[in-house]
DNA sequence: GCGAGAACGGGCAACGTTTTCCAAAATGTT
DNA sequence: AACATTTTGGAAAACGTTGCCCGTTCTCGC
């Protein structure tokens, strides 16, 4: 199927300023709606854009200031989680001129930092980093080049502001709810995180601190019990098999996430067991699987979308003001308790 | 918290050449690797890039040409093949310079015209649609302007080029599948569609063709049996229930993707029917759901990496040479069998 | 009428690259 | 030694906006 496309010059604001008999400088000045532009002149210009279909290049205008661009930058694409995040980021910025642009699938530190670093080279106007392993000296600096929310990693900063589901609770909630289901030996896998700096920001390390306490304050810390895998389904499986093969073996487990909790399902089910009549199975994050009939897990619902709403006004509150004071927002997390708990 | 980020003017190609002692010319020849720069400048530019941490900005270059950015529009962030599509776009982009961008859920017309305008206003290099519902007119408005790959949507055109799973064969598959199991009276859900231009184009409407062919190829031409609805849980919710209300109910429901199997599998435990023991359920998109040990969905897999890994190529190739002719791939999709079918 | 001030419209210089050119120097060829 | 060629490096003009600044022309209060 040959032929090439027929190259077409762009309409430029010098097209629409002859086209309207008006300088530039007043077609621009209709664009940003400036002062300075009688209300004729505004008709004459608008008619002309229309007519020829002009769009301003966001190349030219980030030359000179902003582009009119949000980035997100999301770990994983594979998280529902994080669409919920994504809604409410969209939610927030309809109806402004910002457009959303999303980097993914950075899962590492130096991706993380390719990601980065181009969002500034675009010159993006403003910068949602979900759930980062970035260090925080790096994730100051992208703070102080451009203005910047910082989703789901607890600990506070200077330069940035901070939209965080509180993990801490999250666990607590999911241990209240088994251990008045009349379980005891109620047993958590992490994620293991070695760097001792992000240790305390993570939310996985938040989870394990908010299970441990929560154990304690049921009077069940004699009973803690971690084990220290990955947030990955094979994570889940492998964490499970440990478990199960202690000469105690738990009558409840809390992944640390939904997908984890999947892997311990698979175990489960590989030993010949199944939840909730031999264990009970707990996740975190109510991803949309969680809901599904089969699966029904009961998880924690970490209001994503608000998360979402949150980080995209507190952006766009700092990019008018960059000099106000951070922000630090804590979302509460609440229980949904679905059909692989069961009463011991 | 407060203290305003203080502001830090960007290293440019001008600082470079200063601290190089050579021209903005010579940095820019060594940043494209072009000709015209010996080997001692080559050394002593980079020295000074390194030095000062330089990076190009992407606005000044797209006003001339490049920004080495793709842009990728996904119609929905929750469908996890999309990601599988995704991931193979990054791997045959990686080591290249260009950067992917996403934008997401842009799922009606007017939402898709948003996003690739902005793609658009933006200079990318590139543009991969993913199973978009834009006109063919406005598509290859769009494909005229920026090269561009149309992905998951059948018929070619010559302006862009194609990658499609063929659904014609994965429809057949699961009939194949189900009537080797027995199954006479295999039911469909599609997704309603009522633009008659894109009847023939979109993958729902293919796949609702290719069961119809494949029942017809059994000899089940009489049980041929379709519930209208959308691609949606509650649409499989809803077509289920339409299904099991027939004198003759159906043995098994072919779903026209994953997320539908789900609603009809609510449906069935609503009425107090499960899967396979009462009917068999077959989905389509292998979704990382499906593959979950509680659900395991008998669906089909669209090579998704691959589509991703095409699409990519072929940009790539035509932002090198936008006069090549137009090229059609149509991958082979592969049944994944699971429990949620089973021999009548 | 008259001056002050507001309202309106436009000229022009950035912004940071790339891309022609073009000159000078080095090299090769008779 | 004179000339042709290649190599090397730079000057300068775009690219499409915006924002500062300046000159008009209104409007209005006296």
């Amino acid at each position: 199927m040959p032929r090439p496309p027929a190259p077409t010059r762009r309409v430029t604001i010098i097209d629409v300023a002859k086209h309207a008999g008006v300088s530039t400088t007043a077609v621009s000045k209709v664009l940003r709606n400036a002062y300075g532009a009688s209300p004729q002149m505004q008709a004459k210009v608008r008619a002309a854009i229309d007519e020829l279909g002009y769009r301003p290049s966001a190349s030219a205008r980030g030359l000179r200031g902003q582009t009119f661009t949000i980035g997100v930058m999301l770990p994983d694409l594979r998280n529902p989680f994080f669409a919920d995040i994504l809604d409410g980021i969209s939610a927030q910025l309809d109806g402004t001129d910002y457009q959303v642009l999303i980097a993914a699938s950075c899962n590492s530190e130096p991706g993380e930092a390719r990601v980065t670093d181009a969002m500034i080279d675009r010159n993006m106007d403003g910068l949602i980093l979900i759930a980062p392993l970035t260090s925080r000296q790096r994730l100051e600096r992208i703070a102080r080049t451009v203005p910047t929310v910082v989703v789901g990693r607890h600990g506070r900063s200077a330069v940035h502001d901070t939209v965080a589901d509180d993990d801490f609770i999250g666990a607590g909630l999911i241990v209240a709810h088994l251990a008045e289901l009349g379980h005891r030996r109620i047993a958590h896998i992490e994620h293991h995180e070695t760097n001792p700096i992000r240790l305390a920001e993570m939310p996985n390390a938040v989870r394990a601190d908010g299970y441990r306490h929560a154990m304690h304050a049921h009077g069940l810390g004699e009973h803690i019990d971690i084990a220290s895998t990955t947030y990955t389904q094979q994570g889940g499986y492998l964490g499970a098999q440990q478990l199960l093969a202690r000469p105690q073996r738990p009558t409840a487990i809390f992944a640390g996430a939904d997908i984890v909790a999947m892997g311990v399902l698979d175990a489960l089910a590989d030993a010949g067991l199944s939840a909730p009549a031999d264990i009970s199975v707990a996740g975190y994050d109510n991803t949309t699987f969680a809901a599904f009939g089969p699966i029904s897990l009961t998880t924690v619902d970490q209001a994503g979308h608000q998360i979402g709403t949150n980080a995209a006004r507190l952006l766009l509150d700092r990019i008018t003001d960059g000099s106000r004071p951070t922000t630090q927002v804590k979302l509460s997390p609440t229980l949904a308790a679905r059909r692989t708990t069961a009463p011991l």
